[in-house]
DNA sequence: CCGAGCGAGGTTATCGATAACATCTGCAGC
DNA sequence: GCTGCAGATGTTATCGATAACCTCGCTCGG
């Protein structure tokens, strides 16, 4: 049914468009437009006017019609592998503050660490015609990559650090910082140091840590001794707990285990205690990421801080530069702080 | 710059649009449409066609084009106080899960606590026209109450419980959950229980908390004894740990304290650790949420479990529904369960 | 006194998809 | 043979805002 084009048609249950808000106060809807958008456009009369006449009807602007025509969704998509454990959702925290001072949007999708998923999420995504793509980590299909490129916008990579990245990158070397905090243990004087991550199939940035726990002990010429965790649901206290009764039976002769998160080195620390194995005396116990319960574990987490927040503003803010036409350092490492406590 | 209207024109820069598609194939744009949206209203060959061409010409249908025409945007709108700390994260969790499959999307934003912000975001947010909204709470300003209203699309308040909400809602009762958790104690045989919250102005759940705890001491003819924490960065593990010397100082005859979070209860009973007092023997301590850390704490901390996850899935079923055209049972009480375990 | 220059506002066409309505083909039923 | 009807596809108008271009009136330097 069309629209009466000249009454004003106030009667109907639809919502006012432009054109209502510019009949009301005798302008045309250019002038509403820039009203809202540029005010530095409008004299300042016009201007009050406009508002006025905005809020007497309640006037929300219709962001699909400005985004069709001017090409500009003013919409930022991120992709994360998951909320829950706290470790990306700092940084999604980071980002949606960057972007709403500057008038963007943050449409957040989860992929649950499937390259798949985030395939198909990238997809659908890219639909809204986003301004911004920030995703986490550097492993994505090659379908991706290839609808990704083909947007033509700007990408930011997290988490993870890299020379060559699909745009920009900003995040610190998972790599570098397992490879410092284990260094950190062989100058304790721990010798039988265990790692144990998740499967690196499912977690690159476990992997990375991996090879950078492999990297330093094989400098001083000693075999890694590897342990799996979270078959269960993923990262969690409990598994780290789980963990040390069948790390200390399958190599009772270590003398330190580095874990791939705080969350699961907390449940070990926890779990020694129950068993009253001495850390650091019989066991040394190191994390990564420095969450909260690492500085208040008992005795407190030896481990690594990551700028989680920090990589959110960040992404955030090499979004919003590109798009207003600067031109941002394109690979930012924001590094990460070897934190030496009792634990080890 | 007009775009050529005859010729397929794959020389410019910009991306293909419907019309493209169907002109590879020798079809009108419409039935690219319906291939895509109802693939059932088109014969198996053509669909084919229109999938083998899609996939050639690496088009992604621009969603703004078709939300300005259908009114229908495939995009839900979350508010949410925060994503740190783990408790609201796990419900926006269960949301996408839920809006994922059925294609819809999720816009996601945090308020930070403030209603002031909660309404911009909300003028803002509707101007994409979602086709739902989901609230973390019942308290908003009367403005984001009138916006949301005059949006006529389904609205789900969660996290907490309401006879008469805008719309629907999908919660559990914190003044129940607390009152139940507080008499749990007293049948435990505590008497001096003190309560340690966040400043109810700020959060209205955690102020519903306070007066179930109220509600419950009343019932026994004790006196409320209320602590407040949290000044610093909201609700963690080390303002908990804080509390216990403040606390035990300024009353020293409490035997018993509820947090209404519980991070700072983990941090409390760490901090008795720490200085030798005795839990529950000198102190009892009790959290709220039953979170992982909860289960994991050294005693085990003495909680409420509530719906997380499952709120966010069951408000992303609500919307979806009522999308659908069904009518879903408008207030669920997901409830909540007190978790006796040896810290009180 | 005149025209450049600028600020304020208007006109028109268009972004890309889809709803609504129209058409066409083939086949069942009488 | 003809009507009716379902399934497949096409035509047209439109969603609501804004880019691009245009007009008007005023100020001011020469």
């Amino acid at each position: 049914m069309p629209r009466q084009p000249a009454l004003p048609d106030r009667t109907t249950g639809t919502a006012p468009r432009m054109a209502d808000v510019a009949r009301a106060i005798g302008v045309s809807a250019i002038t509403v437009s820039r009203a809202l958008s540029r005010p530095e456009r409008v004299s300042p009369a016009t201007r009050a006017r406009v508002e006025a006449a905005v809020r007497a009807l309640g006037y929300v602007p219709n962001l699909a019609a400005g985004t069709l025509k001017s090409q500009r969704s003013r919409i930022v998509v991120a992709i994360v592998p998951t909320l829950a454990g706290s470790i990306f959702a700092e940084t999604v925290d980071g980002m949606t503050e960057g972007l709403r001072e500057a008038g963007y949007q943050l449409l957040l999708a989860n992929s649950g660490y499937a390259p798949e998923t985030e395939e198909s999420l990238v997809r659908t995504f890219l639909g809204r015609r986003p301004d911004g793509l920030i995703l986490t980590g550097l492993h994505h299909t090659e379908g991706a990559r290839a609808q990704i490129r083909a947007a033509r916008i700007p990408v930011v990579e997290t988490w993870e650090r890299d020379a060559a990245p699909i745009d920009m990158n900003v995040g610190f070397s998972n790599f570098d910082a397992a490879r410092c905090l284990t260094e950190a243990l062989i100058a304790r004087g721990y010798r039988r140091i265990a790692f144990a991550g998740v499967d690196p199939a499912l977690e690159p940035r476990s992997r990375r840590r991996e090879e950078g726990y492999r990297a330093a002990l094989g400098r001083c010429g000693r075999a890694p001794i590897l342990h799996r965790i979270g078959e269960d649901r993923g990262v969690t206290i409990g598994s780290g707990a789980r963990t040390v009764p069948a790390l200390l039976a399958a190599n009772p002769a270590i003398d330190a285990v580095l874990f791939a998160n705080d969350l699961p080195a907390f449940g070990a620390v926890q779990e020694c205690a129950r068993r009253g194995i001495a850390v650091p005396g019989r066991l040394a116990v190191a994390g990564f990421g420095d969450f909260e319960v690492a500085r208040e574990a008992h005795p407190a987490l030896t481990t690594v801080r990551v700028p989680g927040a920090e990589m959110g503003r960040r992404a955030a803010r090499m979004i919003l530069d590109r798009i207003a036409g600067r031109s941002p350092t394109p690979i930012v490492d924001l590094g990460f702080e070897v934190m030496l406590r009792a634990s080890a």
